[in-house]
RNA sequence: GUCGGGGUAGCUCAGCGGUAGAGCAAACGGCUCAUAAUCGUUAGGUCGCGGGUUCGAAUCCCGCCUCCGACACCA
């Protein structure tokens, strides 16, 4: 019976490129388990798209004096070329500035509002003298009233550590123009979190099986509760679905509380734009789907507390009607069944800083090596569990010495020598003891790294299928075939053909972390069509006349199955290729240098 | 400051109550079909520091040092 499952990727923010540390935390882990439970047979949709409103995006429009919709129009564009070449196979990602996202957003904070789970409250908030727009507190720079460190930022003095108000600041001035803010009263629209601290609080210590760092975080958070703003003042976001606000350009929905709702607004998106706008209801109203969500883990909160508390609150009465009312209505929104969040990487023992020039972006990347050569390295030396370090030597080292080394050279020796010696699958001879536990231990990966997977155990379930390829490598060695064809042909006939079999294995086991390389193997191997692609651009134009392009695949198509796929004997191999390039060492000091050249 | 997570072989990391693990790097040997790739053997660690609980602690508890993150108007 296959399972509905929800991948639920954390939404890049529009307001430049992206570099490799946000991808190693929600892309390639998502898009890893995605392709794996679609091999595995089930239902997998997976959503996300760029996060487009708030105030950064406002800031680089007015520094680039362009407006906020060409920025995020210009980065939506390049991140979402960046996750195409990474070969991550949403089923949509889209655009948080859609006509059906404002929709949705309206709906959720309209359900909310009327159940009594949005407040209003006076507050004092910063505004800058020139623009008019909040500064959001770390915006202002000040000197610091505790210890007179001039540069104390809004919400703390970095130089004391206290935790400041950006009332206290002497000579308070603003972070972009350095003109003085001016503070004024203002009515914001809070979130009654406290209404859900009960529910919240009982729902997520049930939640066992969530990584431990997620939950505890979570349940300490949940013990101080208080009711968050969820707009601003700002004229670019989703306008607040009141009367009163409905046409007013100062005041807008906050940025998180659309971006989450996003992962809800996608899905509805998705079902609509293949002509089945009911079709999400099988994720979002379907007790028995599951829900994994994948970020870094500066987004824990957002995932852990307040989406579902909004998802609490919007179905707390008993459906989401959204825009027409269906089979599942009286069913209520799915609750996340697990959030993994990634801790972060560093860049050469620093942290990513676009702006200090500590960086190296996905396209730039992507430009000189190989897609499959990143997701490699982000999987085995990505920060799952602790923050891991990029460094250029270790990403030489691991693509050299493991994934060319071990999986490249074991298919290349293979598909070489079977090519030249027989130009098709040999037929075997009888096997041996050797030949059959060999064929069931690497068939037996995929129990063991099927498992590993659906844990999100994404380091360990690469290391086993590394260790796999190994296996097959001292099995050819032990057995050299290459001398046994000059006395017995048969019997190298079935070396060959037990080695052919293993490897058309692990190209299945490999096609979630490294599908373009998996890709070429089953060409190489003979075979037609698509284990596991093709992602596709496509243009949609919605009721307002505006139209945008979106990143999904009809992953239908794909022939793969998570199961030991049939060899057929006498199948004719096409001419191999290695599958992966070998880098000089000469990279690490350019690259090296490049970063330099642009440090600032 | 408060809260959370790290500190394990030269390097990158796994293990998280029962005689210290992997990969790479190193040394030696085998092989030479394969992108000089592979295969085997060896060597290498008082598991941040100090104390405690336990028959037994890298693993649990307390204190300290140190790194990273969150702390609610950055996203």
């Amino acid at each position: 019976m296959p399972q509905h499952i929800l991948v639920a990727v954390a939404w890049p923010y529009a307001n430049g490129p992206r570099h490799i540390g946000h991808v190693a935390g929600f892309g390639v882990p998502a898009d890893i388990f995605a392709r794996y439970h679609r091999l595995a047979g089930n239902r997998v949709l997976m959503v996300s798209g760029t996060d487009e409103h708030g105030t950064p995006i406002t800031i680089v429009a007015e520094r680039e004096g362009l407006t906020p919709r060409e920025v995020a129009d210009r980065y939506n564009r390049v991140i979402a070329d960046d996750l195409h070449n990474l070969g991550l196979s949403y089923d949509l990602f889209t655009r948080t500035t859609t006509l059906n996202h404002y929709q949705v957003t309206q709906d959720v904070f309209r359900t909310l509002f009327s159940k009594g789970y949005i407040l209003r409250q006076e507050t004092l908030g910063a505004f800058s003298a020139t623009t008019g727009r909040t500064l959001p507190d770390r915006y202002i720079e000040g000197t610091c009233p505790i210890c007179g460190y001039t540069e104390a930022r809004g919400d703390q003095c970095d130089n004391c550590g206290s935790q400041l108000d950006p009332t206290d600041l002497i000579n308070p001035r603003s972070k972009i123009d350095g003109s003085p803010p001016v503070f004024k009263t203002t009515e914001h629209f809070f979130l009654d979190l406290p209404a859900f601290a009960d529910r919240l609080q009982q729902w997520i210590a049930k939640q066992e099986h969530w990584r431990p760092n997620v939950r505890s975080f979570s349940l300490n958070f949940i013990k101080d509760l208080k009711p968050r703003p969820i707009t601003r003042d700002l004229d670019w976001g989703v306008p607040i679905p009141l009367p009163e606000y409905e046409h007013r350009d100062d005041k807008r929905i906050y940025v998180w509380f659309d971006a989450v709702i996003g992962y809800l607004s996608a899905s509805i998106e998705w079902a609509h734009n293949r002509g089945t706008p009911d079709a999400w209801r099988d994720w979002w109203q379907n007790r028995y789907a599951r829900h994994f969500y994948f970020m870094g883990k500066d987004n824990i909160v957002f995932h852990t507390i307040i989406w579902p508390a909004q998802l609490m609150g919007v179905s707390s009465d008993g459906y989401y009607a959204g825009s027409a009312a269906g089979a599942f209505a009286e069913v209520s929104l799915q609750l996340p069944y697990n959030v993994v969040s990634s801790e972060f990487l560093t860049m050469e023992g620093k942290k990513f800083s676009s702006s200090r020039g500590v960086v190296i972006y996905v396209k730039d990347f992507l430009s000189r090596y190989d897609a499959d050569a990143l997701r490699y390295y982000l999987t085995i030396a990505g920060p799952e569990n602790q923050d891991t370090d990029f460094t250029w030597a270790e990403f030489v080292r691991r693509n050299n010495d493991e994934l060319v080394a071990t999986w490249g050279n074991l298919v290349n020796r293979t598909l070489t020598n079977v090519h030249r010696t027989f130009g098709a699958v040999p037929r075997p001879g009888a096997l041996q003891e050797g030949d059959q536990r060999l064929l069931d231990e690497v068939e037996g990966g995929f129990a063991g790294i099927g498992a590993m997977i659906e844990d999100v155990r994404f380091k360990a379930a690469l290391t086993e299928a590394m260790r796999l390829a190994a296996q097959v490598n001292t099995y050819l060695s032990e057995q050299e075939p290459w001398k046994v064809i000059k006395d017995d042909p048969e019997r190298a006939a079935t070396i060959w053909y037990v080695a052919l079999r293993c490897v058309n294995s692990l190209k299945i086991m490999f096609t979630p972390f490294l599908p373009f390389s998996s890709q070429r193997l089953h060409e190489y191997l003979g075979f037609d069509g698509y284990i596991a692609g093709p992602l596709e651009f496509k243009e949609y134009t919605e009721d307002d006349g505006r139209s945008h392009r979106v990143l999904t695949g009809n992953y239908g198509c794909w022939i793969g199955r998570w199961e030991p796929p049939r060899l057929p004997v006498g199948q004719t191999l096409r001419q191999p290729e290695p599958l992966f390039k070998k880098l000089d060492e000469k990279i690490v000091e350019e690259e090296l240098e490049r970063m330099r050249a642009g440090l600032k």
